[in-house]
DNA sequence: CCTTGACCTGGAGCTAACTCCAAGTGTTAC
DNA sequence: GTAACACTTGGAGTTAGCTCCAGGTCAAGG
């Protein structure tokens, strides 16, 4: 799959893609033979993780880590999951402060909703 | 109220604050014969505010409009009120994003839970 | 009077995460 | 064969939102 192909099924400009690699949030992907990129569906597979991951904020850094240690095999399974546990906290954390700003936005909505219904209601008084 | 005492209690530092009303997302502030900060009962409610916005992600430049619309007066109410309504959708759809990633990271921390105890199971076996 | 510390300013520097560019090479369509 | 286009690289530029700094002023305590 080419990196056309694959920014186009993901979401993600070819660009960021090259980019990924080069910081090594992508494994070096496998090349043809004059050197352009082929994806693999594991590949594939890694950027729509990574996707996800970024849309809610997690750290390239993190992932970077997170990865590094799946390549170190089955023993850094603990650690890599303690980063999941660790970056769903964040997440749930983030979300309730979201919530809070929910919250202020709707009293102050509802405030001008109510003050508008005022103003309305005097423009009709002028014109009875 | 002075700016260090507005920083400790809204937690933004002074810089921030200095910063916010260079860029005019904060009016003003009225001042001291010799040019200190006195920020009033209303600044700080604005900073309070301000504060609420930013932690969810609402870009600075979105109040400053907003505040600009306050300035102007009452025939802005419903300018005013559309851009907290734009601003609420962003935020829920923010949140759907992240309850997205929350449910990706509950099935693969869920994946290790058990690929953990399959490795305990292992150990224990080539004990007995 | 002198020191200490909070405040002031304008401007530079920083961070994360891209995003774009120029210049070169390879590939495909006609 | 040649035009148009996709891909490559290293490196520079961009954006938002701070954050820090140097150099200066001022008020209060000892």
């Amino acid at each position: 799959m080419k990196i056309s192909e694959v920014s186009e099924q993901c979401g993600i400009s070819a660009d960021t893609l090259r980019y990924y690699e080069r910081i090594g949030l992508l494994p070096p992907v496998h090349r043809s033979d004059s050197g352009i990129r082929d994806y693999s569906d594991l590949d594939v597979r890694r950027v729509e993780f990574v996707k996800c991951m970024r849309s809610a904020g997690l750290p390239v850094e993190v992932l970077i880590r997170y990865y590094g240690l799946v390549q170190q095999g089955d023993e850094t399974m603990e650690d890599r999951q303690a980063i999941l546990v660790e970056q769903r906290a964040e997440i749930t954390a983030r979300m309730e402060e979201l919530q809070e700003t929910l919250d202020l936005l709707d009293y102050k909505i509802s405030f001008y909703d109510h003050a508008l219904l005022e103003r309305e209601k005097e423009l009709i008084e002028l014109k009875v």
